[in-house]
DNA sequence: CAGACTATATATAAGTC
DNA sequence: TGACTTATATATAGTCT
């Protein structure tokens, strides 16, 4: 018998898999927070918890009945973007004050 | 024996209650994602759910080094905010252009 | 009003296909 | 690339202090 904990446990994992009951360790994994080195790990992470945190603003803005935005920018430059309501308004910077200098900004 | 279930069923935790095993009914609800009615339970909730946003915005930035910007606007006009770097700036609208309308505005 | 407490609802890391 | 899978890590609703 394999013991009890299986909470995260990676020795679990080792016997499950060499017994043969598992081909691999299954189930979220703890994290770090710091950047993840693996560009696929990161990429495939990127674009969970981008989804993630824009579904949990919008929750956010439906149960609270507030105002939320949230505005990502990918490290190739692509902007994501996710605003509750037309009182706040997403624009690239450039596109509403093209003579402005183009330093990204939030104004609220 | 008060039957297997116990996933969220409010038959079970009335059962529990009636037989004194506990005062009341524990555990997170589910809720349904529309404006929640009661007004301390709203705030209650705003309280949570802004600083569980803001957390995941700043582990995700981390994470998967992007750059990400949170806003909120609570119906009482106060505004929160969470940005990962200086790179995305945020500014109440009226405070960078005071010549502009008001009209809250994120540019990026 | 701000935390502590529990049980549960949800989000997700890796793998697989 | 993206959809599924499974176990686990996390976020939180409602109560109580």
């Amino acid at each position: 018998m394999v013991t009890g904990r299986s909470n995260g446990d990676e020795n679990f994992w080792e016997i499950i898999i060499r017994l043969g009951l598992r081909k691999n360790r299954m189930g979220r994994r703890k994290l770090e927070i710091k950047r993840i080195e693996s560009k696929s790990n990161r990429q495939m992470s990127f674009c969970k918890r981008s989804k993630g945190l824009m579904k949990k603003a919008k929750e956010f803005s439906i149960l609270c009945d507030v105002d939320v935005a949230v505005v990502i920018i990918s490290n190739r430059g692509r902007l994501h973007e996710f605003s509750s309501t037309n009182s706040l308004y997403v624009s690239r910077y450039g596109a509403l004050f093209p003579d402005l200098p183009t330093i990204p900004t939030v104004v609220v």
